[in-house]
Formats: structure tokens, sequence, C-alpha cells
DNA sequence: GGTGATGAATTTTTT
DNA sequence: ATTCATCACC
């Protein structure tokens, strides 16, 4: 033992956060020196270990806050863990490295992009950018998109750079089919990448050990500057991120990694759970922990998902146990149909809502985001208030995007990526052929985009329409540039997309999406109004894609069980338990005995979210891609103990009308007319677009609109048009 | 170079 | 059901 850790011994008493942990949870923050792996089970306090040992470092003085390194799964899990970390020490602490893998990455490369081919400057690409570019490329080299899929391409590359194999490190073994294109396209990916002076999320991890690699002094400097490493899910980290964290604790070995193998959930996203198990053999002595007492769920809740999870093979084993008593069973629901299982679920919230639960304890996790969209309906139609987490996700529309591009292109004139979304957006005459002109002689020179644009338009290259409105655009971009230097990014932002046409392209669109497209804009500019420059803003879009789900109000969430990963709720739904969805058969099929085990583990995350509640549901009859198909209930049904399970079906072809309760109905009756509608009367819902008012009952409207058809809706859910 | 019609494929999960 | 790609025509 360390004379530190003697110190932190004797001192602990007088640290009034550690008497409030048992004694696994304090061994687990007390050993501070070494590598130290905590098998966290779930609901078993990991978030409150992990904060607490940041916290036991700068209290006792073993490490400055830029001393330690915490990496977080997602965005979210940072920002909390840095609020629990602020509530525990009663102060705000400064300059921790606390972030996603991702995000810590950009912040290293951004510092020493000069001591790789890189600009300080250098682009992150989103899925879209890169399906884009991969769609070029395999245009260019005649691949046919219909054998190859470019999204399949790009997972295939995706997965590689997940293992850290770099273009000639694939080998045979790693392609399905000897004629599989990926691996070719991966080369002149990467070439196409380091032209455009940008990186894919996979890269960020990969560029970090380049450059620890080819600058050893970079990568002694945050050997030393990092004394203490912490790793939140880690059962979710990939090879590559595994091989950059080992590079980095491999000096002073205090790395702390904090996971549960049966909560990885990610293996289709290349997580390892193997990395679990090499972490003791690469960090031998690593002194392992296990948290097994359960705070979260009732006996019954564990028992369930207890026995779930044990009909996994190859687990590391853990056996959670509760000093909860009693508790409600959980209770497995069969329907007819998903839309009886959306008025199940409904009128079970109404009964909680009537009993005084708070909405905000209440939570729908599905299986895949479609299922979403029965559940709001639903919850439209009573009036339920509720939010769905994660989903389509403000900075994916593609409005937003395109918003993003033209600012993109203002505060990186070489972003060729961004400035190819917008050159013709709106509509100015600059087509596919002109664009291919522009890269040819972009990349014959080895010059940007931008630059080519210049250059032909010193030549007869161009001439007409297409010449006029692209000198019009690049003028345009030196007066914003120009601007931008003396405006705040939000006035910028504004300025832009009025100059540029593209506000007015949306204002005269007569889709029914297009008011709320607009809408979504402003929401943009009103975001930047949280940021002193566009690069810092920019870069915030690219890695914190978290919608700013506002926490506000009170609201049942909607979400995946994906989404759900580290939350919990005091009531979880989990609909859709049917063999056609959950276990995925895309999964299965794909992955086999793993892929099911994968599956498995994400029931399992699913039940554990419960705190004192959890209703499973299982449809008989479901409509997927516009089919009726008719599924059996999901065999991890069958998998639950009898003695925790509380079983009820209704079936029958008759429907049955269960959400109807009387409840809601007198509601219908009682609820005074106050409302300002009238029948006839044109309005705007933010889902729905237009309508026209046909039926007016209490605070009820039923609306005909034109995109969505006939339904009905609170009146507090629209406005007059 | 732009537009509109037709037909096919698509949806698992996310930094 | 919706979205996307392709093709014919302006």
């Amino acid at each position: 033992m360390s004379s530190s850790q003697a110190l932190a011994m004797t001192l602990a008493s007088s640290y009034p956060y550690l008497d409030a942990l048992n004694a696994p949870q304090r061994e687990a923050i007390e050993t501070l020196e070494g590598p130290l792996l905590i098998l966290a089970g779930a609901g078993t306090g990991k978030t409150r270990v992990l904060t607490t040992r940041i916290a036991h470092l700068l209290n006792l003085h073993m490490a400055r806050p830029h001393e330690i390194l915490a990496v977080t799964f997602t965005n979210k899990a940072a920002n909390e863990m840095r609020e629990r970390l602020t509530h525990l020490l009663g102060r705000e602490v400064e300059g921790l490295w606390l972030g996603t893998f991702h995000s810590l990455c950009v912040r290293i490369l951004r510092r020493h992009a000069e001591r790789l081919d890189l600009s300080p400057s250098f682009t992150i690409l989103d899925t879209d950018d890169q399906l884009r570019l991969m769609k070029q490329l395999m245009r260019a080299e005649g691949i046919d998109e219909k054998k190859w899929p470019p999204r399949v391409v790009l997972a295939n590359i995706g997965r590689w750079k997940d293992r850290a194999l770099t273009p000639e490190k694939v080998g045979a073994g790693d392609v399905k089919t000897p004629e599989d294109p990926s691996v070719q396209l991966y080369g002149y990916y990467q070439e196409r990448l380091e032209a455009l002076d940008a990186l894919d999320f996979g890269d960020l991890i990969l560029k970090v050990m380049e450059l620890f690699k080819s600058a050893p002094d970079v990568l002694a400097h945050y050997q030393e500057t990092f004394k203490y490493l912490l790793v939140d899910e880690y059962q979710d980290t990939n090879v590559s991120q595994y091989l950059w964290l080992r590079l980095l604790a491999m000096g002073h070995r205090n790395v702390c990694c904090v996971g549960d193998d049966d909560q990885s959930i990610y293996g289709w996203r290349g997580a390892e759970v193997s990395n679990i198990l090499r972490f003791e053999k690469d960090f031998p002595g690593a002194k392992v922990v296990r948290l097994e007492e359960n705070y979260r769920s009732t006996p019954h809740i564990l028992g369930a998902a207890s026995a779930l999870i044990a009909h996994n093979r190859g687990r590391l084993g853990k056996t959670l146990w509760t000093q909860h008593a009693g508790g409600e069973k959980v209770r497995v629901q069969g329907v007819w149909d998903s839309q009886e299982e959306a008025r199940f679920v409904a009128s079970e919230i109404e009964n909680l809502i009537s009993r005084g639960e708070n909405l905000a304890q209440i939570a729908i996790l599905v299986r895949a985001s479609f299922q979403t969209r029965e559940f709001e309906d639903r919850f439209m139609t009573l009036g339920i208030p509720y939010r769905v987490v994660g989903g389509a996700r403000f900075y994916e529309r593609q409005e937003i995007r395109d918003a993003l591009a033209y600012l993109r292109v203002v505060a990186y004139p070489q972003d060729g990526v961004a400035f190819e979304r917008i050159i013709n957006l709106p509509r100015r005459g600059i087509g596919a052929t002109t664009l291919q002109t522009l890269h040819h002689h972009a990349r014959a020179q080895g010059i940007s985009l931008t630059q080519a644009c210049y250059d032909l338009l010193d030549t007869d290259e161009l001439r007409g329409k297409t010449r006029t409105s692209l000198e019009m655009l690049l003028r345009a971009f030196e007066r914003w540039r120009e601007t931008a230097k003396t405006m705040s990014p939000h006035e910028i932002a504004r300025i832009v997309l009025d100059e540029s046409g593209y506000t007015s392209m949306w204002q005269e669109d007569k889709s029914d999406d297009a008011p709320a497209r607009l809408e979504n804009l402003k929401e943009l500019v009103r975001a930047l109004t949280e940021f002193a420059t566009l690069p810092e803003f920019l870069d915030h879009v690219s890695l914190v894609m978290d919608n700013n789900t506002s926490t506000e109000g009170e609201r049942v969430s909607l979400m995946t069980m994906h989404s759900a990963k580290g939350l919990e709720f005091e009531t979880v739904f989990l609909p859709g338990w049917e063999e056609e969805l959950f276990p995925s058969p895309r999964s299965v099929k794909e992955t086999g005995q793993e892929g099911l085990e994968e599956e498995r583990r994400l029931a399992y995350v699913g039940i554990t979210r419960a705190k004192v509640r959890a209703f499973i549901t299982h449809a008989a009859n479901r409509c997927i891609h516009g089919r009726w198909q008719s599924s059996q209930p999901s065999r991890f049904l069958d998998e639950l103990p009898k003695e925790n399970i509380l079983t009820a079906r209704v079936g029958g072809v008759k429907t049955t009308h269960l959400g109807w309760s009387a409840a809601s109905y007198t509601q219908d009756i009682v609820a005074p007319a106050s409302n300002p509608y009238k029948v006839g009367e044109k309005v705007f819902h933010i889902k729905f677009g237009y309508g026209h008012v046909v039926c007016v009952e209490g605070d009820k409207l039923t609306i005909d609109f034109a995109k969505a058809g006939t339904k009905k809706v609170v009146a507090s859910f629209v406005e007059k048009a």
C-alpha cells in the first residue's frame, strides 16, 4: 500500500461522503493507486462511486483537476458527472478532463494538429457527410451501389476503425467475400478525408494514437499530465479506445474502469466486452471490486431481470441483491395490436397520474424508435405530456444541417464537404455538371473546392447564369466572413440564412413541414446566442449530437432501451416484446447466438431501469413497414420466473377496449369547452402540420390535417394558422 | 440544368 | 408508409 493510500484510509472518517457507502463501494474509492476494475451491476451506485472517487482524489490533493482524465460514454453522462461532482465538493471544478472519448480526442487533436497532416480547424464528418462522400467515391470507381450499399461499406470501415485496423492492416479474414470492395474503398476514403482536412468519428481516436506514436514527446506529456484515469461504461469500449487508454495508462497504471458485462449493448458498434477480461491480463495485479448491492429496484424487478440474464453464457457472473422487501410483481400484458398496446399504456399512465405519481418518473422503453409513434399519437389525443429522448435529433434534421453547412463555410472557407452541400441550395443553377468540373479541377490541383471555384471563374470554363451565381455566392461568403469579424455568431447566422435565400426558400415552400422547418431554423439561431464564437459552436454541434432534451416540466419519457442506459424511473413500460421485434430478428440473423445474447442484455437493461414497477406488453398484431404481421410473444417472456411476474392476456379476434377506461371517457364529457377554436378554423400543429377543425369537444379537437389525415388532439397542442 | 413521375427499398440500436 | 434513386421530358 502506498503512503497516500494509507493516508486516505486514516482520514476516511473525516470525509462525510465516505460514510454513506457500503464496504465494496468504499474499497473502490479508497483504492486510488494502481489498476482497478469495478464490476458494477445495474443500480449499484456506479456513478456515485466514480464521482466520489474524483472528489476524493481532489480532496486528498493527490491530483489537481487537470491531472484527472475521466471518460464517459455520452456527453449527457459527462454533464451529469460534473454536476454531481460540483454538488459533492460544494464548488465547480475547472480544468478536469471529463468527456467522451471523442470529445477528449478532439481537444487533444486541435492542440497538436500541426504535428499531424491536419489543420487545427479540421472538419468532423457525421454520418450524412460520410454517406455523401462514399457515394461520390463509389460512383467515381464505377462500383454498383445496389450490390454494395454505401451504408454497408461505411459500416465495414467503421468496424475496422473500431478495431484500429488501418486500410493496409485489413486482412483477407476481415472481409466476408473476396470481391467485397470495402477494403479498396477504405483506402480511397481515407485519401479523400485527408484531402478534405476531415476526420470521421472513428478517426478521432486513431489520429490521437497516430499522434502519440509519431510524437513521443507529446505522448510523454499526456502520460505525465494524466495521473489518474477513470473510464465509465467500460463494457462498451472498442478495441481502439482500449489501446488508446492502455497507451496513456502504461506508465503509472493508475487506471480505474467501471463496467458491467451484462449491460454491454453496443457490440454492433464495435464494443468488445472482452476488454473487461483483457483488463486483468494487461494490467497484472489489477484489483477487482464487485458492486452487487442494488439500491434501485424491488426484489421482483431484480428477480425477473436476474433470471433473464442468467440465460446468457459467457458472463462474468454477479449476484445482485437488495435490502428492499415487498413491492409489485412485474406485469406482463398481452394485447391485440400495437394500438391497443398504446391505449393500455396510456390508461395505466392515467391511473398513475390520478394516484399522484410524477410523470417525470415514468418511461416507455422501446426496442426500435419507430415504436414511439403510436404512443405519441395516443398521448397527444389524451393530452398526456411526453418527450421523446433521442430519436430524430435536432442537429440531424435536413434544414439544420444545411444551415450548419453555411456556417461551416463561413468559418472554414476550405470546408469542401459543407460547401458542396449548399452550393446549389437554394437552387442557383449550379448543377451536377458544374460540380463535377469543379471537383475535377480541385482534385487535379490538390486544392479546396472553394479555391477551385475562384480558379475557374478566372477562365471561360463557366458561362452564363452558372458563372454569375457562383460569383455571387463567393462574394456573399466573403462579405459574411467580413461581418463575422465584428458580429456575434447568432447575428451572423441570421444574416447568412436571410441573405443566402435559404430562409426564403422554406418560406416559399408550400409543403406542410415547411413551417416546422422555419421554426427549427429560428431555434438554431437562438441556440447560437449561447456561444461566443462560430468555431466553438460548430465543434459543440459535431460532438454533442444530443438535442438538449429539456428536462423541464413533468413529462413521460419515450426512448429506446439503448438511450435509457444509465437512467432510472419509478415506472417503466416495456412494449413490443414479440419475436419479430425483440429480440431483433436482424440482430439474431447477423450475429447468431452473440446477437441474441446482446438482445437479452438489452432486455436486462430495460427491466433494471425500473425502481418500483415494470410493465411488459406484447401485441398479437403489429404493422411494420405498412404491412400487418401477426407475432408471437418474445422468448424472453418465457425466461422470466413465474414468481416474479403477473400475467394477463387479452386475446380473441374482437378488439377489447382496454384503454377506454371510465376515467378517460368521463373526462371527455366533463371537460369544459374552454378552447378558442371553432369548426372550420384553420390551425397548425407542430407534428401534423396544417388542418381544419371538424369537431370541437371540450378541450379536444378533431382536425382534418392536409397531410396527416384526421386526428383528435388537445387544443393546447395547436395554434391558429 | 430543373422538374415530376414511377418504382424500389427500407428501419435497430448512436459517439 | 415514407424516402430515395432513376428516368423521361421540359
